[in-house]
DNA sequence: CCTTAGTCCTGCATGC
DNA sequence: TGCATGCAGGACTAAG
């Protein structure tokens, strides 16, 4: 699933459509796009794209008249250039485009969204800052006062943005912290130690032009590499590689959690 | 304030 | 082989 490093490296490659023009746009599922469908073509007709960034898991397009694009791609959605034929089956949304062909917005499960924000709109203003730099993580993260479970506080959007549910494990292992270990009760020290953890782990996924498990690939259809590099996101069974105890498998806050119960040691109650 | 369950979807794995 | 069942999950919403 698309996490802030997916869809970082598909923004840096769409980079290059800044400047470009959209010609037109035709959506095939209605329910990919939030808002009127009508107003949704008519209005990205002819405008120019002036930049095209990444909030969180959002991939943001700014466009002549100030209105703003954005793309969500949730589970299994993504943007494509020469869709092959399976793809193709998948298409919801296409958005012709001057110089540089046709942007297929494809998504088998149909849970991403695309959404035009009219101008001056207060963009994404639910969002908690990027997770990239350690400080950053560390204000948001040691002002908290949850008792949720530390797995669930990073999921928040609200807290941090763009760490989905392979890069919570991830970091927390790296940390060495149980994914229950209630927030509220992690010492500065630990907190530390997982702010710097969650911008070195989502930095080596951007390296690695980011997790292919299934669906994700790039705008040119090109799959990441950082699935090699997990430690413990779908290794349930297999051995930790730092201390080759077993890795398991609990729900938290009803998304599946993988960890190693001698890395991460269970919260005292 | 909090947590849990339901919703949206389809492909794939499992089981008989 | 074929059919039924259940699972996966990001963000949102409703209920308790």
């Amino acid at each position: 699933m698309p996490e802030l490093p997916e869809v970082e490296t598909v923004v840096r490659e769409l980079k290059s459509c800044e400047g470009d023009m959209i010609v037109s746009a035709k959506v095939y599922w209605h329910r990919s796009v939030i808002g009127a469908v009508k107003t949704f073509e008519k209005k990205l007709g002819g405008q120019k794209i002036l930049t095209i960034r990444r909030r969180g898991k959002y991939i943001c397009l700014e466009l002549g008249d100030g209105s703003i694009l954005t793309v969500h791609l949730r589970m299994t959605g993504k943007l494509v250039f020469e869709p092959n034929a399976k793809d193709q089956m998948y298409i919801r949304v296409s958005l012709k485009l001057k110089k540089s062909g046709e942007l297929h917005f494809v998504d088998v499960r149909k849970f991403g969204k695309l959404k035009l924000w009219p101008e001056q709109a207060s963009l994404l203003p639910e969002l908690g800052p990027e997770p990239l730099d350690e400080n950053t993580v560390f204000n948001a993260l040691s002002s908290l006062t949850s008792k949720r479970p530390i797995k669930s506080i990073l999921l928040d959007q609200k807290v941090l943005a763009g760490i989905g549910n392979i890069y919570a494990d991830e970091a927390l292992h790296m940390a060495g912290l149980h994914p229950l270990y209630p927030g509220h009760r992690l010492q500065k020290k630990k907190v530390q130690l997982l702010s710097s953890c969650i911008p070195t782990i989502l930095k080596r996924s951007i390296q690695n032009m980011g997790t292919t498990l299934s669906d994700y690939r790039t705008t040119k259809n090109i799959g990441g590499e950082n699935q090699k590099v997990l430690q413990v996101y779908g290794q349930t069974g297999r051995e930790c590689r730092k201390c080759s105890s077993m890795i398991r498998r609990i729900v938290v806050g009803g998304r599946s959690t993988h960890f190693c119960s001698r890395c991460q040691r269970s919260p005292r109650i």
